[in-house]
DNA sequence: GACTGTATTTGATCGAGATCAAATGTCGAA
DNA sequence: TTCGACATTTGATCTCGATCAAATACAGTC
């Protein structure tokens, strides 16, 4: 399972508005300002399209702020959300210039974006850079794997409970708050787009999220906003093993 | 999408017994001869398992022949699939000693692998390497997500459609078969695996096969071996668009 | 060739989550 | 404050795939 704790190595670019993963670990001072001269940054309103699938993207971006989504669609309108960019997660291919997935901005977002020609050419010649990211998209293959077996074996309750603790633990690890045993966080996703991350309907959130409120396991302050008086008790509805899945 | 056609770069290790997709396709010699004095063959029966979740695992390893499958399991006995490697894919995490999901050999496996210390050093100098395991990490994460997809919003009868045709299309890519309207091949696993890749059980993905045979979508000869008279035909059950997702 | 264990198919029934429909809450603009 | 556009909740009903159960096919093995 991804440490996201361990893997946050935060350091703080030239100009960056905030502190973010970077993407290069240990890249030296000459090999950050090469980073530099070839980024920028980029705001998009929650609700905005920040790509169509099939569209040519002239960059890859690193989330320095808000929450992305990577969503498929079929042909009958089905969708399914394949992907969740929170801040520090990388977005775009190296080598592809056209993206796989509708890319949406779930809240306002803050991309700093580096444009992808020359990034490639970075990953040629920082050996560095390469390693890292394949460290981030490895972390991602495991994240995309315990979602698999949420989409495939859970039930509705259990993949709404899995949801809650994936956000709180990512919430917590970004805000660098100790584990208390309550937890309070703002859910930045619509009831919709938690059915498309779930493979639920949407009604079914709404559903599984009041039984859980009434069950004590959350409060729900305003829709968004939700308390976990008890981590634990949230946990034991995953459906996951108590120690999360990492072995000593 | 990935286009394993084109990602099979493929050339002959020195002693290997058949040829595979080299883990790095632009080696010299001289780091092919490194690759080789890390490298040893093992062999697996179908059924065996290689290593349970929790392991730990001194070697990362290369499909050369058979199937070989990564499932996660749930305390309650629930399973799923998470991975299929068939010859040419990747198996182990470079700088993790233990294995995340339990690894089975679907068939009689042979496995091409190398000692992991010796083989992260050889990431860490050799530039190539680490790039060329983006990649095929990058294409694995892509056919996650479109497992994704499948496990959230189709039906048990568009999984098993779409489960023949991604087995139909690398096994014809394996044998570099051309693209013929008729193709046939065996199922490398069985009704319970097959419903562990799918998250259907064991009963719906036989129902589901009698009706795709029924419909005369496909041909059964004996349990494994399927004929696809109309590939369109399968593909159309798939619900993926007609294009496949390739975007030109 | 009969026997045994396993894989697969088929049948009958049930239930979790989808679907269709309507009510309620919420927030910004006029 | 009222209106309008959404987001969300709640209710009633239906359906697909799960579950429970049994029959059948098949590959070894004696």
């Amino acid at each position: 399972m991804p440490n996201r704790s361990l893997a946050l190595s935060e350091m703080t670019c030239a100009d960056c508005p905030i502190r973010h993963r970077a993407v290069c670990a240990r890249c030296e001072s000459d090999e950050l300002e090469k980073l530099d001269a070839i980024k920028y940054y980029r705001r998009f309103e929650a609700g905005q399209t920040i790509a169509w699938a099939g569209d040519k993207m002239d960059f890859v971006a690193s989330v320095v702020e808000g929450v992305a989504s990577l969503t498929q669609t079929m042909e009958d309108g089905r969708r399914q959300m394949v992907g969740l960019l929170l801040p520090s997660d990388f977005l775009g291919r190296p080598n592809r210039e056209s993206v796989s997935y509708d890319v949406t901005a779930a809240t306002d977002v803050m991309l700093c974006c580096f444009r992808r020609v020359p990034f490639q050419g970075l990953i040629e010649e920082t050996p560095h850079l390469s390693q890292r990211l394949l460290e981030m998209t490895l972390d991602e293959l495991d994240a995309a794997r315990e979602w698999m077996l949420l989409l495939g074996r859970k039930t509705a309750r259990e993949k709404i409970a899995s949801f809650l603790s994936i956000i709180a633990r990512r919430d917590a690890s970004l805000k660098n708050s100790k584990n208390a045993t309550e937890l309070a966080f703002d859910l930045p996703l619509t009831r919709e787009a938690m059915a498309d991350y779930l493979g639920l309907t949407l009604e079914t959130v709404s559903r599984q999220m009041s039984a859980l409120k009434r069950d004590g396991v959350i409060e729900l302050k305003g829709k968004r906003h939700i308390i976990v008086p008890d981590v634990e008790a949230l946990m034991d509805e995953t459906g996951d093993d108590a120690d999360g899945g990492v072995y000593i």
